[in-house]
RNA sequence: GGCGGAGUAGCUCAGCUGGUUAGAGCAGCGGAAUCAUAAUCCGCGUGUCGGGGGUUCAAGUCCCUCCUCCGCUACCA
């Protein structure tokens, strides 16, 4: 049996349209996961949407709706661009479905028993106009006596009855886990504002709501409704059938990674183990806090009016040529930039010319001359050796880096392996070959067409389109095309016949008249 | 305020436990080649490594200090 590996996204709260931050995760999560099928294991990919909580409510109220109309609106939206982005995740959870009320309500109950659930109420300094509430210490009286927020608008004493938990007794628990776990929060920057954060003192948690009831009731207590991360995180067991534990999904806990967005990192890598350890229930073994995407160095806003609808973007350039585009310009775990130029610059330099090119230029040379199909090469020289070497090396490498969620250095190797290969292909010269040493260019070709293999194969994660076309290209069977064929053991066969050769990565030629 | 991170070529950044002339990619300039999607290959950088001080035979690389920027600092998600 394979090993199993379980990969998660954040659950997209759909308030609103998806955007570039949603298709950002969510193709980088795929990618991910693919990359981990590819390499022999047996791999779950959920994601979904988040439906509940107070802002659901009161987005829907502003627009005259219910909550469940506005989810019911927005959710189809989510999965539609993960489906547009070519994602392959194996399931879509949304929290309103029933089996996830069922679940979280099953967690409840086990943090309750655990004697962790405790019925207070909740008293602060709230503000209306914030929808906040604010320590005694954030507040101020002014001149006339009114209590005012950090915000400076009035607030008001309020005390609402609420469930807690019992956040401040897993302090040190959290802690030594994160000692004896140093890879549990990535990357380390997060995970150091994390520990630093839960060496600081933890306070209890209010875990329930009886402001609005767009939620998941509180077992035994209809007026609650569950606060709406002890729902959200819960969706990662609700995608593996908990609480049945009898599920032929369930063996797939404990989560191997969340991939989630940095300015959610507490409520995964401090709440929710702390709900789980309470539960009973294995930790995840990562949570990895990606960056946010800037448009030009600009945080994109509605009112600024920069923000790209992934749909547009992948309408526009292409569904590879964007997932490219971000995983690689990206480090991914930190922040970054995306610009028309940016894009155009990634297209035309490292997808058509680099790797677009070096296949055409070799694959019309094997075409013309060698019967349009795999040509058998003489004995290997030295500098044949030196570039299949780099070929199959990008696998290790490939592997720690993935380990370490960092995409975009897997993607740098293959471009090197790229770069190798078309100075390979310059210093050898085919073309001259051609009629003075027809064996010699043969294996010239045959070497380049194995690089193309070892880096198609390696690039499947990211680009699944654009590898498939150009491993078809060469004739590589659908079945081997996993990671246990890039060596030289499963080279190309001499003699099997290729199609036509045609262009994978077309040039981006920016239309007339077409800002940036 | 507290804690943490960062300031290196026009741009984006590598530079681990201090040690030959500080690197890469992109952009720019010049050349070669012509198999190829006018793609490719070769060559070209006098950078106060944020400022100042210190330790050392030797410091982007350690210590002190100052400046600037960023992140975290709990109940919207």
């Amino acid at each position: 049996m394979s090993k199993r590996f379980y990969i998660t996204t954040a659950i997209s709260y759909p308030n609103g349209a998806p955007h570039i931050g949603h298709a950002y995760e969510a193709l980088a999560t795929d990618a991910l996961a693919r990359f981990k099928r590819l390499d022999g294991y047996d791999v779950r990919f959920l994601t979904g949407t988040d439906e509940h909580g107070q802002k659901m409510d009161k987005t829907a109220r502003e627009r005259g709706m219910t909550a469940s109309e506005l989810a019911d609106e927005n959710a189809p939206r989510f999965q539609a661009m993960v489906e547009m982005l070519g994602c392959s995740n194996d399931d879509f959870i949304r929290t309103t479905e029933e089996r996830h009320h069922a679940a979280s309500q099953a967690i409840w109950t086990r943090m309750m028993g655990a004697g962790d659930i405790y019925k207070d109420s909740y008293a602060g300094w709230y503000s209306v106009r914030d929808e906040a509430y604010y320590a005694d210490d954030e507040t101020h009286l002014n001149d006339d006596g009114v209590r005012l927020g950090p915000q400076g608008t009035p607030v008001e004493w309020v005390e609402e009855e609420s469930y807690f938990f019992r956040l401040s007794n897993f302090q040190d628990r959290l802690v030594k886990h994160y000692a004896d776990n140093p890879g549990f929060i990535g990357p380390d920057e997060r995970r150091n504002e994390v520990v630093k954060f839960v060496e600081s003192g933890l306070k209890d948690l209010s875990i329930s709501r009886t402001t609005f009831d767009w939620g998941i009731k509180v077992p035994g207590d209809d007026k609650h409704v569950m606060y709406v991360w002890v729902d959200a995180l819960t969706n990662y067991l609700t995608g593996l059938g908990f609480p049945d534990e009898t599920d032929p999904l369930w063996p797939f806990w404990p989560a191997d990674l969340h991939v989630i967005g940095k300015d959610i990192v507490r409520f995964h890598a401090v709440y929710w183990p702390a709900f789980l350890m309470s539960a009973n229930i294995p930790l995840p073994k990562r949570v990895f806090g990606h960056g946010f995407l800037f448009n030009k160095g600009e945080k994109m806003s509605k009112s600024v009016g920069n923000v790209i609808d992934p749909f547009t973007m992948v309408e526009h350039y292409g569904r590879d040529a964007v997932r490219y585009f971000f995983l690689r310009e990206v480090p991914f775990g930190r922040d970054g930039n995306y610009s028309h130029e940016g894009i155009v610059g990634r297209i035309n330099a490292d997808l058509a010319n680099d790797l677009g090119n070096l296949a055409q230029r070799s694959l019309s040379m094997i075409a013309k001359n060698c019967d349009g199909a795999v040509p058998s090469p003489g004995d290997l020289t030295q500098d044949d050796e030196a570039v299949l070497h780099a070929a199959y090396g990008l696998l290790d490498p490939a592997r720690k880096a993935i380990e370490a969620q960092e995409l975009h250095r897997v993607l740098t190797s293959c471009w090197a392996v790229i770069a190798d290969s078309n100075r390979y292909f310059a210093a050898q010269e085919p073309w001259a070959l051609k009629k003075t040493d027809p064996e010699r260019m043969r294996t010239v070709l045959w070497v380049t067409a194995e690089c193309i293999r070892a880096v198609a194969l390696l690039v499947q994660p990211v680009m699944p389109d654009s590898a498939a076309k150009l491993l078809d290209l060469l004739s590589v069977s659908p079945d081997a095309r996993s990671f246990a064929f890039l060596n030289r053991a499963a080279s190309l066969k001499p003699g099997v016949s290729l199609p036509k050769p045609q262009g994978v990565f077309p040039r981006y030629v920016d239309e007339e008249g077409e800002g940036a």
